[in-house]
DNA sequence: TCTGGGGTCCTAGGACCC
DNA sequence: TCTGGGGTCCTAGGACCC
């Protein structure tokens, strides 16, 4: 006693069919599919409300064969910023109860209630967070209740629409033993075949596998899968992750295959413009621009270059994707492009090394944002960086600043994540 | 009639340096 | 005559998740 902790996973039901629904009760209680490309024929079903699932349509499922398990299936293309706005909302309903939430994806979070249920059972916030979200947002979620993360991502998908369900260490032998290997989160197709000639097929014989075994064949997920299948998993909830991006892309498939130079210079223009964009919003460089190209025939390849020094700007990622283009392309039709900053760096960094150099810090911001831009120009960001030197004042700077940052974990998600719009 | 778009993490080989 | 081993960086692919 004492020493256990109560983590939640908050898992919507449907999410955005349900969001759809929300705005336009009309759609309640039919079969309803969100699908991308609609128009295209190249479309998936991104979500099925659980009518449409009952009919047969499961995502990722292509619309086409959606629309011939049910022909009757109402099918709509995904709004993204009503889903956005959804889920800040929701997510800001989970922080009155407590600042230890992490988001994982637009839908679904982990909450951290070891401390923040003094009065009632965890059980009895659970449902009252249900019940909230239903009420006040007009949307189902499931809630799973569990000792660790693990456990309860776990927990939530054993019950659905609107369940929840409490899964203890105790419990483990009954309630996730029985299902098969590839239920296990960390588990696909790939994995579960191999493990199934090992003659592995369900969670509890993971569990009782030989670890050193699973660790020869699986490497580090191996081990992984065996303390999570034992119900260990000590990660924390991090209410920071969402904040710590390691690339930004975009990427599209062409209405139809193309040899075109001109046509696809004109969609790496669009994506390395778009790309830009949310770069410079979420204030960062990127110091490696990958190219993907997926074949007619859906092979995929990507192709990245290390740049000289970060960049930003629509034309910089446009001239690397361009030169990558140049290089690899085989000359074969093209079914999807795709353009991707990675190895990101804070702008603000850039900006602090500077403030060394100055008195009033803030005033001179923004002369001093187009000096650096120059002599990164010149000299490259090493050089710059180099130049400088950190002191112990900004280590404890950078300390405080990512405490406080997690004290207004709000303000932040809502701005870095839900709201990434195209708009600057 | 074929299968989207956004990511993260892990592995492995080669180059290069000491 | 031909030669070790460690460490880091860069790149590409693949598995997985939502």
């Amino acid at each position: 006693m004492g020493k256990g902790r109560i983590i939640f996973h908050v898992d919507m039901n449907s999410f955005y069919a349900s969001v759809e629904a929300a705005y336009d009760p009309g759609l309640k209680g039919k079969p309803l599919a969100i699908a991308g490309n609609a128009k295209a024929r190249r479309g998936i079903v991104v979500t099925a409300s659980y009518e449409a699932r009952a009919r047969g349509v499961k995502p990722p499922m292509p619309l086409w064969e959606a629309l011939r398990e049910c022909p009757e299936l109402i099918v709509r293309e995904p709004n993204f910023d009503k889903y956005r706005q959804a889920s800040s909302r929701m997510f800001q309903l989970l922080y009155e109860y407590t600042p230890l939430v992490e988001p994982v994806s637009i839908d679904e979070g982990y909450m951290d209630v070891t401390t923040a249920h003094t009065s009632q059972s965890a059980l009895d916030l659970a449902s009252h967070i249900q019940i909230r979200i239903n009420k006040e947002l007009n949307l189902p979620c499931s809630i799973g209740v569990a000792p660790n993360k693990f456990l309860a991502k776990m927990a939530s998908d054993m019950k659905k629409p609107m369940g929840i369900t409490v899964l203890r260490k105790r419990e483990l032998a009954d309630k996730l033993w029985p299902l098969k290997a590839v239920e296990m989160h960390g588990v696909g197709s790939k994995t579960a075949e191999k493990l199934e000639k090992l003659g592995i097929y369900t969670i509890g014989d993971i569990a009782k596998a030989d670890k050193y075994m699973l660790q020869r064949h699986l490497g580090v997920s191996g081990l992984r899968i065996y303390e999570k299948a034992n119900g260990i998993d000590n990660r924390m909830v991090d209410p920071d992750a969402v904040n710590e991006f390691k690339s930004i892309g975009n990427s599209t498939t062409l209405p139809e295959d193309t040899t075109s130079g001109v046509h696809v210079k004109k969609v790496l223009m669009n994506l390395s413009d778009s790309v830009g964009r949310r770069l410079r919003r979420k204030n960062v460089y990127a110091g490696n621009i990958q190219l993907t190209i997926r074949y007619h025939d859906r092979k995929t390849i990507t192709r990245s270059s290390k740049l000289p020094y970060p960049v930003f700007t629509h034309e910089d990622i446009f001239a690397a994707a361009w030169n990558l283009w140049e290089e690899f392309w085989n000359g074969e039709p093209i079914r999807l492009l795709g353009v991707t900053g990675m190895d990101l760096v804070e702008k603000g960094q850039a900006y602090k090394q500077l403030d060394l150099f100055s008195t009033e810090e803030n005033e001179k911001g923004e002369r001093l944002s187009g000096i650096i831009d120059e002599l990164r120009n010149k000299f490259g960001e090493e050089a710059l960086l180099k130049g400088t030197q950190v002191t112990n004042k900004d280590r404890s700077d950078a300390l405080r600043d990512k405490k406080r940052r997690g004290t207004s974990l709000e303000k932040d998600f809502l701005r870095d994540r839900l709201f990434d719009t195209e708009e600057e």
